[in-house]
DNA sequence: TAGATTGTTAATCGATTAACAATC
DNA sequence: TAGATTGTTAATCGATTAACAATC
């Protein structure tokens, strides 16, 4: 196995290599350099190197990356054959946005379900895919492969989602909440977007930019 | 002062803290040490401490931390007086549901105008604000102090936009869009919310799960 | 062959963690 | 005073960057 472990780092990185190499791709570069690539990514070819040799290294010495090789690796790695299957919690204005987004721009997963707790919603469509019962989602993830959930709701109705993950085989949980699934369950693979914190963050970065820049 | 430089790892974790300690606060506890947070936080004691005193240091050798002021230090940190002035660009499903984010969960920011260039969309209204012609921004930011700009919009559009943000005078963008403002202009600050990358970043994890871990 | 550029090892840098004196 | 817990300095760890031999 060439990736015993790749760090959180290299693996945040790799959908930005993906990006900027299928620009290269279809504006028709056959070849790029890493000092090419760092040039796009804002980083260094040596650390483009470091990267792709996680994953063997997919270069000629002398010569450089082919582009259509390093897509066709790299796309490898993101998408392997079997495509992912997620599950939406909450059907809210956030929710309607993700579902619109998995199902329109997202490339290997696989939006089959949708669920809420709010009964005037269970019943309704979004984007033709039927909303159920929040208290449902047990029995169809027993039913159904269920690998992701898309957590989209208040962080009170998370809380009292977290026991019921355990019985669902779910490996994990791409979260909008405030609630933190990790301190539940260690094994889960949680990506959180806070969109608080984020905004936080940066309202921080923003007010204090005098004092933090020489 | 205190924080000639504070390194962004500890500006994001900022938010959390204060979300942590609002939730203390609320929960009527007044002292609170370094280790209890730690476990909250998922991380040391010694982390928590270092992470305090780039600030100046809150705590009382031998007692701990008080909530309250660990709440109105960062509170302050956080939200100084002089909210911040933002405007959001894109009106589509993603634009609408930031909007409604900002309204009503951001403190500290003012969301004062959304724009769009999609003329069938102007003149209405999102949230009780009026939508603009993307057009008219530089004109709006000239009259109105404009700190931040909210980017909800396709990347080819965003990249028309970035020569525009000059002329603003706008100090920061939450950048939604898969085009890098940071690049055009090394000054600004930039803070990305890359759905797409995020969810690739976890489907790898969740497809490569049994050969990282070990 | 000479020039270019990778793969890979070594050095650096920065962030996290540990240790301990200060002090409540 | 003894115990607890901070502030702060030192040690460790991991990620980034530099260097250079391998090789196209």
């Amino acid at each position: 196995m060439t990736n015993p472990k790749v760090s959180l780092p290299v693996i945040r990185r790799l959908p930005r290599y993906f990006r900027y190499i299928t620009e290269l791709k279809s504006a028709g570069k056959t070849r790029v350099s890493s000092s090419q690539l760092a040039e796009i990514m804002g980083s260094t070819p040596s650390q483009v190197r470091q990267d792709f040799n996680c994953f063997g290294g997919f270069g000629q010495q002398g010569i450089g990356y082919s582009v259509e090789l390093l897509y066709d690796e790299i796309a490898h790695l993101l998408f392997p054959n079997d495509s992912i299957n997620a599950v939406l919690v909450g059907a809210g204005s956030l929710g309607a946005t993700i579902a619109n987004f998995v199902l329109n721009e997202a490339d290997g997963v696989n939006l089959t379900a949708i669920f809420d707790n709010n009964l005037n919603l269970v019943g309704k469509s979004l984007h033709n895919i039927k909303i159920s019962d929040a208290d449902t989602i047990v029995e169809y993830c027993s039913e159904n492969k269920v690998d992701l959930i898309i957590m989209c709701i208040p962080k009170s109705a998370a809380e009292k989602f977290a026991p019921v993950l355990s019985c669902t085989g779910v490996k994990g949980i791409w979260n909008f909440t405030h609630y933190d699934f990790s301190i539940y369950d260690k094994s889960l693979i949680v990506e959180n977007v806070h969109l608080r914190d984020s905004l936080m963050a940066l309202s921080y970065r923003i007010n204090h930019n005098d004092e933090t820049e020489e």
